[in-house]
DNA sequence: GCCGTTTTCGGCCCGACTGTTTTCAGTCG
């Protein structure tokens, strides 16, 4: 049983007792261990076999008791009791915006509702009025509400989307009249792999005037709600977005608070409170009711004795304690990638032809480049056999001759890991390359151990350099193959197998908690484009987005390294072929 | 239900916004 499949039964378990009307604080528990399991990185089953559960932040006694009886049984006594007493499909009402727990329970209790179909017909015709505290309004509501679930397939968009539509909003809330400031918060600004809502922070004196403008955008489906400091819009595909709207002088803290996460912010609060400081959006105040106001976050942090801490960090994962310690991680920077390791050219599916692809990184200020085209079983893409393999090699030479010396073109390639964890090339050729990335792209849904047992193999050629998009997972799209991460990050970090942080947006393969994970084996990291236009290689935003997420220093991430250092690396395979023969 | 260099019991963030019950509960982030 997976991380994710344990945390939706505690989920599900929380869901039911708000339903229920147990204490908020037991639910809150119970989400809180949810949270904890969905982010854990490691396998909670070999945390289990260790009888190390209650390491888990947030597992307790009686949380650790059950997850040891679903490993045992694959069932819950305690969750299945629970299901005969409310009814399991009351919980998907929840996420019916306007609909919470209270009104859930009334539902069910008052109008035997207990289905979203039930819900919608009642409200429909009108019988949901019926109830105290219910009126046309919350009807129509919930239809409307009804009606965006079904738009959106699941409650988050990809990063990507989000980051595109908030690029253009942010432009235009610049641009408006007495905006001093405008800055894009939430789980974008985290870099969040989906994101739930835009959300928007801006500084202005006249409030008023600037909510009037934004509510005016031709974009917008719906007002979804409207106050003082706060703006909810629906645009148009089901968008969501959330902008607060404070003076100048609060700015910090308001950004502080829309930025999150949740978790994040509870903990700082919890933390003012320890130093007689209640902080809210609006910035301290003292028991006295004295405000301190914060125009910076910088100052929202040193105000509690804190370092700044990077919005990826604020996930309440050990970042309080590294930043009280002196300990918070110089984060990889953009700026500090030199290479670039996983591209393709006209030769396989790339789409422009290798000088190009050089230009283009040069342009971006990239001192290397390796050419990666895919391997020959890959038939579809024209993958290289060992023939065009020389001729691409002879190729490369002759390009870098007419470059010059601005950029480094390397030639590697992108090698099949074949369903049996043979590579697709004889280890007489991956020799002679300059760097080898090894993939999987075919046979995806092996069982675990076969899956396992094909990529370690893979990893301990000791001509694989790189593991590109470790798990296969497409966003949304395509699941996870099923490995044993752990066995992967033990057997990549034995052989200086750096592990790939894939930047495609639908990709972004390692994710943020397995790269942490690999971080804590010792593993290296790769953020690649694996870019088959020039314009992908832009897109090492997002891989450094999620490395940063995952605490990854520059020192961790190979393509910041010097070609010196790289070619080192490199090279280090010569040895380990030389050991091998004794 | 969890947790603790103030605590093993008594705490567990803070405010905005909405609809409807004219003073507030429920929801949301």
């Amino acid at each position: 049983m997976r991380n994710e499949e344990v945390a939706r039964v505690f989920d599900r378990i929380a869901d039911l007792l708000e339903i229920k009307g147990e204490s908020i604080y037991r639910v809150l528990a119970y989400r809180r261990a949810t949270e904890e399991i969905r982010s854990y990185p490691r396998d909670v089953e070999e945390v289990w076999k260790a009888g190390e559960l209650k390491l888990i932040p947030g597992v307790g006694e009686a949380i650790a008791e059950k997850i040891d009886e679903l490993f045992r049984t694959g069932k819950l006594d305690y969750y299945e009791n629970l299901k005969r007493e409310i009814p399991e499909s009351l919980a998907d009402l929840l996420q019916v915006g306007g609909v919470g727990p209270k009104k859930a329970a009334r539902f069910w209790k008052e109008l035997g509702i207990t289905t979203r179909e039930g819900l919608e017909a009642a409200a429909r015709e009108g019988r949901l009025r019926s109830m105290e505290g219910m009126g046309e309004k919350s009807e129509t509501r919930i239809l409307e509400s009804l009606a965006a679930l079904r738009r959106r397939e699941t409650g988050r968009i990809p990063l990507g989307r989000a980051r595109e539509s908030a690029a253009r909003l942010l432009a235009r809330l610049r641009s408006l009249p007495g905006v001093e400031r405008a800055e894009a918060a939430g789980s974008l600004r985290r870099w969040r792999e989906t994101v739930g809502d835009l959300d928007f922070v801006v500084a202005a004196t006249q409030s008023e005037s600037v909510r009037r403008a934004i509510v005016e955008w031709s974009d917008i489906v719906r007002v979804l709600g409207q106050g003082e400091t706060k703006v909810s819009l629906e645009l148009q595909e089901g968008l969501r977005l959330q902008l607060w709207v404070h003076p100048p002088e609060r700015f910090g803290s308001a950004w502080q608070y829309a930025t999150g996460s949740q978790a994040h912010s509870v903990r700082l609060r919890e933390f003012a409170l320890d130093q007689g400081l209640s902080l809210s959006e609006h910035g301290f105040k003292r028991t006295n009711g004295k405000e301190i106001l914060c125009a910076s976050e910088e100052e929202v942090y040193s105000t509690l004795g804190l370092p700044w801490i990077p919005p990826e960090l604020r996930e309440d994962r050990g970042e309080f304690e590294a930043a009280r310690a002196g300990r918070l991680p110089g984060l990889v920077e953009e700026s500090d990638l030199r290479g670039e390791l996983h591209t393709h050219s006209l030769w396989s599916d790339g789409t422009v032809d290798i000088r190009e692809l050089a230009e283009a990184a040069r342009d971006m200020g990239l001192e290397y480049l390796v050419i990666t085209d895919h391997s020959k079983s890959l038939g579809m893409v024209q993958g290289l056999d060992e023939a065009r393999v020389r001729e691409q090699r002879a190729e490369v030479k002759s390009i870098q001759k007419s470059l010059g010396s601005d950029v480094r073109i390397l030639h590697g390639a992108e090698v099949e890991i074949l369903a049996d964890g043979q590579l697709d090339f004889p280890d007489s050729v991956l020799a002679g390359l300059d760097l080898v990335v090894a993939s999987v792209h075919t046979s995806l849904r092996q069982p675990r151990a076969q899956m396992t047992e094909r990529v370690v193999r893979a990893l301990a050629n000791p001509n694989v350099d790189v593991l590109g998009h470790p798990t296969g997972r497409l966003l949304g799209k395509r699941d996870p193959s099923d490995l044993d991460m752990d066995a992967v990050f033990r057997t990549a970090a034995e052989h200086q197998v750096a592990l790939e942080m894939n930047c495609h947006p639908e990709r972004l393969d390692l994710n943020d908690i397995q790269a942490r994970a690999a971080l804590d084996f010792g593993c290296m990291l790769a953020i690649d484009t694996d870019a088959h236009h020039p314009d992908h290689l832009r897109l090492r935003e997002y891989g450094v987005g999620m490395a940063r997420r995952a605490w990854a220093a520059k020192h961790s991430v190979v393509n910041t390294w010097p070609l010196a250092d790289l070619e080192t690396w490199l090279g280090r395979r010569k040895g380990a072929v030389r050991r091998d023969r004794g």
